[in-house]
RNA sequence: GCCCGGGUGGCGAAAAGGCAGACGCGAAGGACUUAAAAUCCUUUUCCCCUUGCGGGGAGUGCGGGUUCGAUUCCCGCCCCGGGCACCA
């Protein structure tokens, strides 16, 4: 092939073969570890980092290879900018997911996953991807996760793990509890069957104490806003006070918490969360009987009618009433469903006339209903036909000292009136809960926990971690409630670190979550058995430079990941408290306008596609769709456009001549291309950066034109972190040795990105009636007289202009 | 209900407040070719006037506004996608 010199003439060269050259290179970048970086000296480090899959039997998803691209072209771009880049993969394999899929198909996980990785990995391998395989890794593997659950045991000391009984979302389908954030819509997110509330021993992770650090990071970090936002609603900062009410005839109060302390005088009556502790004490005997009913079937109910089912009010009076503390009236203590107590105290004052769950059920049951906020043009009598519930604008009426005030003042000065007395406090409060880590199951990291009769719960120490997850052939799970695990003594039987007498290990494994909350960690460091992360490697390459991963990810694996990091960095392992630098969320991939499922039948997978045309065209192919970040929809009537491009290439790769000068005309086009090619790489605007180098080759071509080397080598570099195969060949066949990625991105002269001369839009009154081709810097006076001087704009122009707007190199707009 | 996105040719899409539709697909015509492929050259938002050359008007979901000028900014709606949802 070497005889393909560039000064060979047309048609000597053979044409492009996509799936020779990839396999050539693919085999060269293995053999030659030119995508494995020195970790240890590094000068300009930068750490690419893709959300690893899940390595499902159905192989790689058309998805993941428009996700992995996207990172690749980055990874790719800043390599050729100078820095060493670190571009890791691995394989997220323990889990629900899989052990379903195992038990669907009657393979054992130890055996199908291992099979599912070869097969993630030959295809991955095919997409051409800058990943340094010798740095992979896998969840499931004892190297691993033993040090999965050695982050459990920091947690532990640091007492940010506890376990504790509490009501918690159980699967009956998958036979285990799911963290909140696994229910959606009260169903199991991964099966959909109808989630059931359980009490239940679990173990937690205090992710609530660092509620608002995660809060607060939000504001600095360089994420986008959707995902900023998503997290933002998910943790849930509301701000308000905490009121006590004294139980009437009793010692007793109940404590509510409201963000509209201004609204207490409005408070005619309140509710408590039927799970409540207060329930029996406040009901009364005539009541209670009525009260016992009804609570045990609101529990029984299960989440989906209570949360999101008709939102039809139901309760019952306890009969018992509390003094409000404002007005020293006596208000009714109610039951009902609509007051959850998981959140704020489980306890609420009811204000009808401000609230519109509290309007509905005073409707329903009778109560009183009062005015206590004042809109704009309305008074203390106005009539309420609706809650209102605005914050801003309104002012406090029918709360005798405080009438006139506007709500935001009425807030703090009711808080603190009352606060005098002892009966109120300002709080915040955060709808995030405590992370559930424990899961029922057997395909996961063992909980690193012994029970001993006489010592009570020990830790495993260090020493003897990895605790094995151990082959077992049963791995079913049952009703029970009870992990797989406790069915083989021979697995938990064990001694007690302590004393050494028999003890027994804790049977539960830990959420897939955790196993993803610290993976960028470990990739710099999979060499090292006796660290989880090495401390030097560390400190060179993390926090990862730039994350890409899906929005799906948004608040569980990124809050996760946040919260682990910054319990690392408090005990000193971390210099850093967020993981992440950089985040940005990529679109989804739909097909033909729907989305990709396998029940639809309409799943792309990618393998076909990379051998009908090739990675290389397959990779521009899905950044030309349209934004990464915004996602796109295959349809391969686009394919064929890609390759005819880098057909294009290959063929002005091989007729170019070296011999001649190049064009000034074509240069300058070159050197806007750069500009813009790098700008928009940058920004990850991979398809206008595409659109770029598609319009520089049509003025390198452009009616037949042989290209010169000048103006075809640089192209070749712009194209290399698209397509980086194609590139990579025809370096070489520029007589470049070594791969392109050594060399450095093309530089672009300002002075010849620009032009001397430019067409000027003529508008009169703003409408457009002509161009005038005149000297870049022209002044508005001889702007003006160019643009008279055309007959075209001149007739729209009658006498002298009123007004000229001129737009230096851009528009003069001519106001008659 | 609330919070994010988004509505632009036949299709995917571009446009620091400054020539709307770059670039690609598809379609039509042409050059080259015995022919085809490849390549290259035209045309391709809609409507009207004109035999033609050419000229005019409208147009970025809808209705207003700001501006010399709006796809872009503001106000009020409609529709689509995604997320959250009895969160006090």
């Amino acid at each position: 092939m070497t005889s393909s010199t560039p000064n060979s003439t047309a048609a000597s060269h053979a044409s492009y073969d996509p799936s020779a050259v990839e396999h050539k290179w693919q085999e060269r970048w293995r053999a030659d570890r030119t995508n494995s970086p020195d970790l240890d000296h590094a000068e300009r480090p930068f750490y690419q980092l893709m959300m690893f899959p899940y390595p499902s039997a159905e192989g790689l998803h058309i998805g993941n290879v428009f996700a992995f691209t996207g990172n690749d072209i980055y990874g790719r771009f800043q390599r050729l900018l100078g820095h060493t880049v670190f571009e890791p993969i691995g394989f997220d394999a323990f889990g629900i997911h899989s052990e379903n899929y195992a038990l669907k198909v009657g393979i054992h996980p130890m055996e199908l996953i291992p099979r599912n990785i070869e097969n993630f990995r030959r295809q991955l391998r095919r997409v051409g991807l800058m990943v340094d395989w010798s740095h992979e890794l896998s969840t499931t593997d004892p190297a691993y996760y033993k040090w999965t659950q050695w982050i459990f045991l920091q947690l532990l000391e640091r007492g940010l793990a506890y376990r504790g009984k509490a009501a918690v979302n159980w699967c009956p389908s998958c036979k285990t509890v799911l963290a909140n954030e696994q229910v959606v819509n009260g169903a199991c997110e991964r099966c959909g069957t109808i989630v059931e509330q359980r009490f239940l021993e679990q173990w937690f992770f205090r992710i609530t104490e660092y509620a608002p650090r995660l809060l607060a990071n939000l504001d600095w970090i360089d994420w986008s806003d959707k995902t900023t936002t998503a997290q933002r609603n998910w943790i849930g900062k509301s701000e308000g006070a905490e009121i006590d009410f004294a139980v009437a005839g009793s010692d007793a109060s109940i404590r509510v918490f409201t963000t509209r302390p201004d609204t207490i005088f409005g408070a005619t009556y309140m509710v408590l969360a039927p799970e409540h502790p207060l329930v029996d004490a406040v009901a009364s005997a005539s009541q209670r009987g009525a009260v016992r009913a009804y609570v045990e079937r609101a529990t029984k109910r299960d989440l989906v009618a209570r949360k999101v089912g008709d939102r039809e009010k139901t309760g019952v009076f306890t009969g018992g009433y509390a003094v409000n503390p404002a007005t020293g009236e006596r208000v009714p203590v109610w039951v009902a469903d609509y007051v959850l107590m998981e959140y704020g105290t489980g306890a609420i004052m009811a204000v009808p006339g401000h609230d519109e769950r509290d309007l509905a059920f005073a409707r329903t049951f009778g109560l009183p209903i009062v005015r206590v906020v004042a809109g704009p043009g309305e008074d203390a009598s106005t009539p309420l036909t609706d809650a209102y519930t605005d914050n801003e604008g309104g002012r406090v009426v029918n709360s005798p000292p405080f009438d006139g005030l506007a709500t935001d003042e009425a807030k703090a000065r009711i808080v603190a009136w009352l606060g005098e007395r002892g009966h109120a406090k300002a709080t915040v409060t955060y709808r995030l809960h405590d992370w559930t880590i424990s899961r029922q199951r057997y395909w996961g990291p063992p909980i690193p926990i012994i029970y001993c009769d006489a010592c009570g719960m020990q830790a495993v120490p260090e020493k003897d971690l990895p605790v094995l997850l151990p082959p077992i052939a049963d791995f079913r799970p049952d009703d029970s409630g009870i992990s797989p695990l406790a069915r083989h003594e021979e697995w938990y039987r064990v001694p007690c670190p302590e004393c050494g007498k028999m003890a027994r290990r804790e049977t539960d494994v830990s959420d897939t979550f955790l196993d993803s909350a610290w993976y960028f960690l470990r990739y710099p460091s999979t060499e090292f058995d006796d660290r989880p992360f090495d401390a030097d490697r560390t400190k060179r390459w993390l926090p990862v430079n730039i994350y890409i991963g899906g929005h799906e990810h948004a608040v569980l694996h990124l809050l996760y990941s946040r919260f682990i990091t910054m319990v690392l960095h408090d005990m000193g392992y971390l210099d850093f408290e967020e993981p992440f630098k950089r985040f940005r969320a990529h679109g989804l991939l739909i097909r033909n306008g729907a989305k990709m499922s396998k029940t639809k039948g309409n799943v792309v997978n990618p393998d076909e596609y990379i051998e009908r045309w090739g990675a290389d065209t397959i990779r521009l192919y899905l950044m030309y769709m349209g934004p990464l970040e915004e996602g796109g929809d295959f349809r391969e009537s686009g394919i064929s456009g890609m390759k005819r491009f880098l057909d294009r290439l290959w063929a002005s790769a091989h007729e170019m001549r070296s011999d001649g000068t190049p064009d000034e005309s074509v240069m300058r086009k070159l050197h806007r291309t750069i500009r813009k090619v790098g700008e928009d790489t940058n920004r990850l605007g991979y398809n206008t950066a595409i659109a770029a180098m598609m319009e520089y080759m049509n003025t390198l071509r452009s009616g037949e034109r042989v290209p010169q080397r000048a103006e075809v080598e640089p192209l070749v570099q712009l194209v290399a972190p698209y397509a980086p195969h194609i590139a990579e060949e025809l370096w070489e066949r520029l007589g470049h040795t070594g791969t392109i990625f050594a060399s450095r991105w093309p530089t672009f002269d300002p002075a010849l990105a620009t032009e001397d001369d430019i067409e000027l839009a003529v508008q009169v009154n703003g409408k457009l009636r002509g161009t005038v081709h005149v000297a870049r810097d022209i002044a508005q006076d001889q702007a003006v007289a160019a643009a008279l001087g055309v007959p075209g704009i001149a007739k729209f122009v009658t006498g002298t202009p009123r007004k000229v707007i001129f737009v230096a190199g851009r528009l003069l707009n001519l106001v008659v």
